[in-house]
RNA sequence: GGCGCCGUGGCGGAGUGGUUACGCAGAGGUCUGCAAAACCUUGUACACCGGUUCAAGUCCGGUCGGUGCCUCCA
């Protein structure tokens, strides 16, 4: 399995460090307002890396958590926290409105048919081993306390600005944003910040050094290394992490274990939605609802998204969805034939083989979807001129089930027709053998009304669902 | 302003120096009772200008354009 490894900027060979096993963890989503289909881009992302490690004989141990309290409206640990924004815009409290997206989230891997991941964590449910882990940095001389909290000194751990590879002095010269001028550096970060003392917030805690809330960052090295050990193989998340919130993450994580964090790095690029990008003031933020309201499966969602590769900016339009709807029904064509073989002296059971090979080579080469894909294409317009053989039967469905494995597609859920319907369609065989055609025609037209379109080869008709 | 990324046919999207993947859509054709599917053919695709090379979409430099993060938003 090769990845691009965002630490070295090269394209690596995964070597886990217990093998078969995979310690993997994902930057899950902050609960505060309905996901986008750019926030679930990435979550599809991880889960064909997931299926591919599964796909390869590997034991991915996936966790992934929720951000439930910290994650403030910058990045930057200025501004409020997104949940207690969250609660106010909906007149509820911040645990109503975690609990409620949180639900909504989980919810949605399903429905998006993402492997679930083996833990899903809140942060609100580890404020103790995040606590643990200030202290740690504290006892270590990497922290001090202003009047809004307790911060990293990043000045105190040299590699700082080495994942991002930023100048972190020139680019802070030219933001345009004011920094907390009590931070002794600019990119200090908060690893435990004070409850507002003019009033109460809806989640804080007690800690050492007084009541308030963790900073975000601190969550996912506390509970990642809580449940995988303090090197992970694989971190994953948006490349919009990688300056702040990842840097952060192996500053903090690294100066308590003095080991590396994690092996590999993987980021996932961002869609544009019609040459834009996603953002709340552009109201551009297509929900799954907005998709199902256009009658449009989420699986066609799904291999829209397969069609680019995960490093590249990826363009959604509706008509791109529509066009991926299109190749959908096709590859569901193609399925529908492991219900209907034909009798033909031929075995391609081998060219079936080597192309599921090639596919499965292709994903663990960096995730190559929009490749193995193309490979699929071709295989998939071969069967369809040759139609499938008995004896092909077997190496087709182990094909099948290695496409469902991967990509998540669905394509063996289709069940054969009715007895009813294959009844209609050898009726319909005999008016067209009897020359009969306005009764081949009206049985064509009663199954059309049944979802199921009739074509008809040299081997006999050809069923499949419109 | 700093640090990046990208510019491929109507749309989307791969391309790891050497017969222009692939998908969707379009045109013509073969086949077909009709249809559908499939197949064949077709569209002067590699932003522009230099350079390296026997050979460049692919490497190097520059120009123009777009875009990402730093700044609500993934």
């Amino acid at each position: 399995m090769q990845l691009f490894n965002t630490l070295t900027r090269k394209i690596e060979t995964l070597q886990p460090l217990n093998p078969p096993h995979v310690n993997l963890y994902t930057c899950g989503p902050t609960v505060y307002d309905y996901p986008h289909i750019g926030n679930w881009f990435a979550y599809i992302r991880w889960d064909s890396l997931v299926r591919t490690l599964l796909a390869s004989d590997l034991k991915p141990d996936w966790v992934m958590n929720i951000t439930d309290v910290g994650h403030l409206v910058s990045d930057a640990d200025e501004g409020e926290d997104k949940l207690e924004k969250g609660a106010r815009r909906e007149d509820k409290t911040a645990w109503d409105v975690a609990e409620f997206y949180g639900n909504y989230f989980v919810q949605g891997l399903q429905r998006l048919n993402i492997v679930m991941p083996g833990r899903i964590t809140k942060a609100t449910e580890h404020i103790a081993e995040q606590i643990e882990l200030v202290q740690k940095l504290e006892e270590k001389g990497f922290t001090y306390v202003i009047s809004d909290g307790v911060y990293y000194d990043t000045s105190k751990f040299p590699r700082y600005r080495d994942f991002a590879r930023l100048d972190i002095e020139e680019q802070q010269a030219g933001a345009r944003v004011e920094y907390n001028t009590e931070k002794r550096n600019p990119t200090d970060f908060a690893l435990w910040k004070f409850s507002p003392k003019d009033r109460q917030r809806d989640m804080e805690w007690d800690s050492p050094w007084g009541k308030g809330f963790p900073g975000w960052h601190i969550e996912c090295s506390a509970m990642s290394m809580k449940y995988l050990g303090s090197t992970l193989d694989i971190h994953t998340g948006g490349i919009e992490h990688i300056p702040v919130h990842h840097t952060n993450e192996i500053a903090q994580s690294e100066a308590v274990t003095g080991k590396p964090f994690s092996r590999i790095w993987l980021h996932s690029n961002h869609i544009t939605v019609n040459g834009e990008k996603i953002a709340k003031s552009a109201g551009n933020g297509i929900t799954l609802e907005d998709i199902e309201s256009r009658e449009l499966p989420l699986a066609a969602l799904r291999l829209h998204i397969l069609e680019s590769h995960y490093r590249s900016q990826s363009k959604f339009s509706w008509e791109s969805l529509e066009a991926a709807q299109n190749r959908l029904n096709g590859l569901q064509a193609m399925a529908a034939l492991r219900w209907q073989p034909v009798t033909i002296d031929r075995d391609e059971s081998a060219a079936i083989k080597t192309t599921a090979l090639a596919i499965l080579a292709d994903m663990q080469n960096d995730l190559n979807s929009p490749a193995a894909l193309a490979k699929l294409s071709a295989l998939q317009n071969h069967l369809e001129t040759a139609l499938l053989s008995a004896s092909e039967l077997e190496a087709f469905e182990h094909f099948l089930s290695l496409l469902d494995n991967l990509f998540g597609l669905g394509l063996m859920n289709q069940p054969d027709v009715s007895v009813q319907q294959k009844q209609l369609i050898a009726e319909r065989q005999t008016a067209r053998d009897t020359k009969d055609w306005p009764l081949s025609d009206q049985l064509r037209d009663q199954l059309a009304d049944q979802g199921i379109a009739v074509r008809d080869t040299a081997h006999g008709p050809i069923w499949y669902k419109i």
